[in-house]
DNA sequence: CAAGGTTGCTAATTCGTATGAGTAGCTGAT
DNA sequence: ATCAGCTACTCATACGAATTAGCAACCTTG
């Protein structure tokens, strides 16, 4: 078993050096020159450094100086996923990168899961955020109230992913997704098609609202048309869906939510309907690899950049450069033509 | 922007609750039953504590050699995988899974990555592992003079992995490879193999020392014959390899490395030898999903109970209840039988 | 009623570092 | 001889929590 050596302190330093342990601070903190210490003061104390192996403890350097250097990343689930095909390894991959660049730690919240499997904000009543300078938050859906509360405690975070209601005014970074409306609708457009359906989620909360007022935009500033939009949940689509779309005249449809994707995907194939033959489709929504929907045309979020800017904008935050009301939209991949085609003159007869 | 809050302390507590910080300290720490504290008291600490939301200072709590319920992982590349095929996700998982049920957070040390992408204990003149209580280390096969140091200090940490040199006498977990060879050789000897080859790597440390001993262990118990041993690298392997083991009279083969095993997969095909109707082969290590000799009979690490007991057996080594040379060995599954096959009366005829 | 014990705390110190406020010793100007 | 002004430092304190020693007040026992 190895000596106990406990690990060299300043004080060790000051004494080999032959001075005292401030010395040996402002030394080593580049104030030697401003408090005019001489080269051959400063020389003793960097040999006597190297001879003891002298590295700070960064337990009392965070003390002192009030930062330290922990990053939090609050999920609500377990970050490491049993399954390999991760929605949320993207995010994390960009978070570790940036992470490495500004030389922070990352703390994984585990302490805070509850006998529900849930991660909770405030677990225990304690708010183990605080531990961390900051934190990132990433696919919190829910859980406004305790956002709030965070918030107002003045607790610095940023969110991956666009927030509304309350949460609304906190800082996050997100997706572009008006950008987004017209990387689709002008492709759709410049193919031929002149009628677009648009099918949304039933919740109208603020993200979504936005991608449906952005696609109102985009039609209208490209001359395009559309029915009244569908708002129908997931659960409640079956093939009557793309008759009415048909009925109407559309020949494209996009899709706001990647679950209805899912579940059209399968009703068009036992319904015989061709994508995009018969349907330009394209989804507004990552589609996750084991879905049936996972070839078509779809707006991929730039998960991997919003993991990165997610860091930068909370240090940026921690610095005090921005303000705690920061938004950014970074832009999103232009989807690919799979499911993009030219639109059929007739209406074509699928089987229902 | 609104003001920071500083956040609030114990003294702050003790304010609130009429107390000094000594108490406060006491009754959340649980050493209140010690001091004899009424329940009256420590309801008042406790609710004030809920009032202002106080979370105890890492950098204070490590800096005074208290618990922060901290627990670092160290690895010496990115934890989170680009490619979602990842080795060292499995360890991670189980580490996660663990630090729920413990009520522990976890810190990736991301900030000791130095330029050449490799992390370091000791980077940047500083060890960030001192902010956490203790630390599991993952995939260190490297810096054993930064262990050496970081154990002297007295830092507790554990191993994923068995440890040769001047570190084996620090703490991990590993897989139990003397009864993995059982698991492999007691199989082979059952299906009629009398005679079986081994082919080890050219670096005999301490682990592949290790495993070669219990072969040889096994071999002789189990009334079994070997050659000589073949101790070759990865990138020397040829078919002269496999005429040269047939020649001789083996019918089964043991492959220390799974790179070894991805070439020779490769080789076989090309040779036109048929595995196991020709040989047996069984890897004593665990193949990744994208190499050929994936579906060959291997002894799968217990990755995932590996990362669990790291973690469990550094919370025993932090509660002083193990001492700090402890080592435990884990239970490997047993090996598939895809590639044991009987043996063939007389040597194959292979093509070069 | 004095000696001894228990209860319920508090005061003071410690961990290692950073930093503002000194200060001893010297030079040079008045 | 005095004093400003510099150089080259040192002193003392703060950061926030944990811990040990101590102490006043009350209670028990002989």
């Amino acid at each position: 078993m190895a000596k106990r050596t406990r690990a060299p302190r300043q004080s060790d330093i000051a004494r080999l050096a032959g001075v005292t342990q401030s010395t040996v601070s402002l030394v080593l903190n580049g104030r030697a020159a401003a408090e005019s210490i001489p080269q051959a003061t400063q020389d003793r104390v960097h040999a006597a450094v190297k001879e003891l192996q002298y590295v700070p403890n960064v337990a009392a350097t965070s003390l002192r100086g009030g930062r330290n250097g922990l990053i939090g990343v609050h999920t609500f689930e377990p970050v490491f996923p049993v399954t390999s095909d991760d929605y949320y390894n993207p995010f994390l991959v960009g978070i570790e990168e940036q992470a490495v660049e500004l030389k922070v730690d990352l703390v994984l919240f585990a302490s805070t899961q509850g006998d529900d499997g849930i991660r909770r904000i405030y677990a225990n009543g304690a708010n183990r955020l605080r531990l961390a300078d900051g934190a990132v938050m990433l696919g919190m859906e829910q859980n406004e109230e305790e956002l709030v509360r965070l918030a107002s405690e003045q607790y610095p975070f940023v969110f991956i992913g666009r927030r509304d209601g309350a949460s609304a005014q906190l800082p996050y970074v997100a997706p572009d997704y008006h950008q987004a409306l017209a990387l689709v609708l002008e492709p759709l457009a410049e193919a031929g098609h002149r009628r677009i359906a648009y099918l949304g989620e039933t919740a109208r909360r603020n993200p979504q609202e936005a991608r449906h007022e952005s696609f109102r935009a985009h039609v209208a500033r490209l001359g395009l048309g559309s029915g009244d939009p569908l708002f129908i949940a997931p659960d409640e689509l079956n093939a009557e869906v793309f008759h009415g779309i048909l009925r109407e005249g559309s020949t494209a449809l996009l899709i706001e939510n990647h679950d209805s994707a899912t579940i059209l995907a399968a009703i068009a194939q036992a319904a015989g309907l061709d994508i995009p033959r018969d349907l330009s489709v394209v989804v507004l929504d990552t589609v996750p690899d084991v879905s049936p929907a996972h070839t078509w045309s779809q707006i991929r979020m730039p998960r991997r950049a919003l993991g990165r800017r997610a860091i930068s904008v909370l240090m940026e935050l921690l610095d005090g450069t921005i303000p705690n009301t920061y938004h950014e939209l970074l832009p999103v991949e232009p989807p690919s033509t799979a499911t993009i085609a030219s639109p059929h003159t007739s209406p074509p007869a699928i089987s229902t």
